[in-house]
DNA sequence: GCCTTATTGCAAATGATTTGCATAAGGAGG
DNA sequence: CCTCCTTATGCAAATCATTTGCAATAAGGC
């Protein structure tokens, strides 16, 4: 009974829904934000902050900034962390439905990523909490492993 | 067709094997690392550098020497590394079959960490690799929750 | 437009981990 | 047991990612 993650890779996302979110949390629509907001919408895999700043038009804003806005933006739900283990965070938009989330398979050469459907079985992740009465259960998981190009 | 993860937590590991394995890498078998092996095989859960630095008799050694030592022993394949998430790396001696592997779950409230039986299931890994071309598949996998002390 | 409050920039602090380098300690061979 | 060569270690300082303090600035409601 294990239920894959879905997850809605290319589904167009507005900016306007997403000022509209930050409107409703009453939060300040800013230059910087929108402009972090619109290089997210174009990134298709996790990016790192310092990735961000560079993809910034040049002196939209500093470092730092990126750094709060993605808590911010963490915090709102409008992105999801990841952690590829290189000692960097990572983040990605969150598309659709906020329920929905999805894992990676990273090439442990290139650090090409790769999304994938395939998720931790429900079923099992139930189990777990029952056996260990933990509550509110979740998980983080990534997958490594070398991909096409570099296994030549 | 999952084939959850065998792992024998209390299984006795004697330093002998530890430093003859280290013997055959011609790795010298120095007393820092003795005593952080001797540490290692005390704890059930994984431990922080810092953690291990601390658990260590005094003026054992630096703490610069345990991350070194730890990237020794996990480069030996005697010692894990897990990320819990907190910027800060933990380590596990493996014991028995160096096959085998396992996950935990962390209370996000207190830290209380538990073993997990579970794993990912194989199945779907290999389908993972198959769909994606990677080779030589691993993967990171954590689960969080609130322990039962921490739901009242 | 004005005012209150959230936001930003910049410099500096943190925390984990790594590195350079001179000194000290394993251990193979005699 | 002693010598020599190589690997380890201590200590200080460098890196890296991330956070924080604070004064200056911009958003948005009224």
């Amino acid at each position: 009974m294990s239920r894959p993650c879905h997850h809605n890779h290319q589904e167009p996302i507005k900016l306007d829904d997403l000022t509209e979110r930050l409107r409703e949390k009453s939060q300040k629509i800013t230059g910087p934000r929108q402009a972090i907001l619109e290089v997210m919408r174009r990134e298709a895999h996790p990016v790192t902050n310092k990735k961000i700043m560079a993809l910034l038009p040049d002196g939209v804003c500093d470092l730092v900034t990126v750094y709060r806005s993605m808590h911010l933006l963490e915090k709102m739900g409008l992105v999801r962390r990841f952690d590829f283990g290189d000692g960097a965070a990572r983040f990605e938009l969150v598309r659709g439905n906020s329920e929905d989330h999805h894992h990676h398979l990273i090439c442990t050469e290139c650090t090409t990523v790769v999304e994938i459907e395939q998720c931790f079985p429900n079923a099992l992740e139930k189990q777990i909490s029952q056996e260990s009465g933990f509550k509110k259960l979740s998980h983080k998981l990534e997958f490594f492993g070398i991909c096409p190009e570099c296994q030549s």
